[in-house]
This record gives structure tokens, sequence and C-alpha cells, in this order.
DNA sequence: GAGTGGTCTAGACCACGTT
DNA sequence: ACGTGGTCTAGACCACTCT
């Protein structure tokens, strides 16, 4: 076979990262770049739209294709369940159900997921440990209405992440990270200190425009989430 | 015009959302719901590879394509300049340099970076401000090896991240998010107490398998970074 | 109006991995 | 060996948007 689009791209790549093609560079249409490569258009199209897609250049109709100004840089963290987390890191991973409760949504939960006044959450207090030493302090409220059978879930063998990933796996999720600082449940919880800067994660989640679950993740001190781009 | 291949995504999304297909169906192959949605193969296999790629199916030659037991959660952040950040957010942006030096690496930093014994670095320190406040702070090194004009560039009126990505726009970027605690000085320049949790960026960035710049950014309290997936 | 990317088609061959 | 996805082709028509 003659050239396919991942030839084009890497091409087209170098050509950028090189200094060759520098920013706002106009690049030529698709009918002379398949000219020039001995390809079909399709082919060229293929890597055009995976390189606009990568953030590297911008297409527009008429205006043509240029190389970006600023490159659009995103990042891609995956989100992984803690224990694959863990065990991914070859340690292994322990999990304890701290407590277990049924209450009326306190009001910042119900301002956080636009629950009705009434709305009943099962809340629950869980560590996850790694190698024995703890890794995350989870912090987890679970819509009743809309997950009755929640209450009947026996969350002191598998974490409720776990169980909702299996329950509902495809939902639309809200995530956000920040910096806390540990008071003294956190402290006792995770072995450090009170005061001490925790990585936290928040994430709600809904499944069809209904609020399911908020969970607020603490991690032990030193924690850091890394990526490439 | 028939069915397009954004009509596939979604009616296969709907599919797997509302429960019609769970976790570890095999989806028909390509031929089959060519014919079920009228279209040709390609058309179909374009959607397919959509989803695959968005982690909602997994695709294995002779196997087929199936719905992924646990869905490949991955959340995607878009890492903007600071200054596009705060002017996103309708604020003004102010930009202060504090302190500019030449010196040699540190070594924790020789070791980050991979750099050698003798390398010499820009080593600036910056605020940035949202409508006069201050938004986050910057410890910036800058490797003089590979960018030995970043000694003659004008600090004081633009931010070295704008300045590295006019200069470098498309390198490899290592990022990395953690919680830290606000020291006498950081809490001078952020105005916050002694103490305080910070959210707090690392990035290292390479060009060609060579350093050019590491950076810790630290953000004012309560800071966070959102997306949705 | 005209040029560009966006998408679809019908067919073909290939690469991979399961059986 | 064979069934599946992966990719390319040559052509076509459409949608957008710049001038």
């Amino acid at each position: 076979m003659g050239v396919t689009f991942k030839d084009i791209k890497a091409d087209i790549m170098t050509k950028i990262t090189s200094g060759d093609w520098l920013p706002d560079t106009i690049i030529p249409n698709e009918i002379d770049l398949a000219e020039t490569y001995g390809c079909a258009r399709a082919t060229v199209n293929r890597a055009m739209r995976e390189l606009a897609d990568d953030g590297v250049i911008e297409r527009r109709r008429k205006a043509g294709t240029r190389v970006r100004k600023k490159p659009l840089r995103q990042a891609r963290f995956s989100i992984p369940i803690v224990r694959d987390e863990i065990e991914a890191q070859q340690a292994e991973y322990r999990y304890a159900l701290v407590s277990s409760e049924v209450i009326k949504a306190p009001t910042w939960l119900r301002a956080r997921l636009k629950l009705t006044e009434d709305a009943k959450t099962l809340h629950l207090v869980c560590m996850h440990y790694a190698n024995g030493a703890p890794f995350q302090f989870e912090d987890r409220w679970i819509n009743l209405s809309v997950l009755p059978q929640a209450k009947d879930a026996d969350f002191t063998v598998q974490g409720p992440h776990e169980w909702l990933v299996a329950t509902v796996p495809y939902s639309d999720v809200e995530i956000s990270f920040s910096a806390a600082i540990a008071d003294q449940d956190l402290s006792e919880h995770l072995s450090c200190a009170i005061g001490d800067p925790l990585f936290t994660v928040e994430r709600s989640t809904w499944w069809q425009e209904r609020a399911i679950t908020f969970a607020r993740l603490s991690f032990c001190p030193g924690h850091r989430m890394t990526t490439r781009y």
C-alpha cells in the first residue's frame, strides 16, 4: 500500500514541531495534499481531521487549514476505580466501610445536586488502603429516590464507586480538583497531621438528568495526579 | 441524505445509556449494522471508531465489538494560558515579575529534568492577578542551554508561559496536580494565611527530547479545576 | 459566487486474532 | 482458516463561510 493517514499525520507533525510550518501558517488544501502524497483525498481528510481533534491545527471551510497560533493544550486523565489505581501500582488493595446511614440530604448537598427538600440519601464513609497504608478517604452520598436499591447493597465488601459503576455504568460526571486541609477526622483516618494539605477530588454524577451521587475523595498527603500530553 | 454517522453514534449511545445494551453485550458487526441503518459500511465504521475513541465500546478484530464492562472514564482538561483563563471569566488580568536571576540548576531540578551538573537556568518568580486579587504564583525555571534567548527576553511585560508558547509552541509536557501548604513566602504573595492549602500544578516541558522548562504554579486558596465527561 | 472542508458511497484489499 | 475491523480509493454532493 502507498501512503497511510498515519504517515501523513506524522509528516505534518514533523513539519510543525520542527518549526518548518510555524503557527498561523496556512496548510495546502486537501486536494493539493492528496496530490502531493499521491493518495486519495479521503486519506488526507482523515489525517487532518485527527490533527484538528488533537488541537494541533484549525480548520474552517473556505478559509482553509492553519497551524494553531496557541496549541490547544489539553490533558487527558483516566479516572480509574480506586482498586484499579492501587493494584496498577502492584500494591495490595484493602477497603473498609467506616459508617453508613440513611438521612435526609443536608442543605449543601441539595444545592449541589438540585435535590428536593425531602430527598433521602445514603451517606457512606469509606477508607481505601494501599499495602495497609491509608490511601483515600471517601465521603459518599447516594440519592435514594433514584437508586433505592442502594439501601440493600452490601457496602462492607465492595466500595460504593465499584457498585455504582456496575449498576449505572454510563452516566454524566462533573469532576473537580482542589486542595483541602486535614481536620481532626481526616487526620485520624489518613494517619496524617491536622493541617496537612490534601489533594481532593469531588465528583457529582447524573443519569438521565437525575442526580445519582456525590463523592468527596481525600487523598493521603503527598498524593499527585500525573499525565502527559 | 439518509443516515449520518452522528445519527448512528447517537442511536448506539441511547441503546447503551438506556440499559438496552448492557456492558459486555456484543454489538452486531459493521456489515449487519450498515444493512440495519441502510447506509455504507464506512459510515458505520466512522461511528463505531469514534465511540471506541470515547471509551464507550471496545473493538477487536474477529472478536467483534462490545460495550465496555467498565466504561473507560477519562476527563479532558484544557490547559489554558493563565491570561486566557482569567479573561475567560471576564476578569481583568494583571501580571507582575517578582524576581529574575540566572543561576546554576539546583540539584532537585537537575534530577527532575535530567540536566547536566553545570546547567545554567533562568529562575523567574511571577504573579498573576485577576481583578487585582492574587490568582496564581509562578515559580519558573528555564533551561538556558536549550533556550539561551530567554536571557534577553523581557519578562516584565509578558509571562514566561506566554513567551514559551510563542517561542516553542509544540512540545511534550508532563503535568501533575497536588496539594501544598502556604509557607511565609506564598502566603504573602497570595494574600492568604500561612498553612492554607493550595492547589498546585507542576509542569515539565521537553522539546525534541531536551528539557526546556519546569514550572510550579500555586493557586490562591479555594481554587478548583473542574470538568465534565 | 466560489473555494474549502464535511460526509457518504460502493467496492476493494489487508491485518489481525480467534478458532 | 476465516471472520472481523482497519484502511484506502475514486467519485459525488453538500454545507459553510469568506469575499
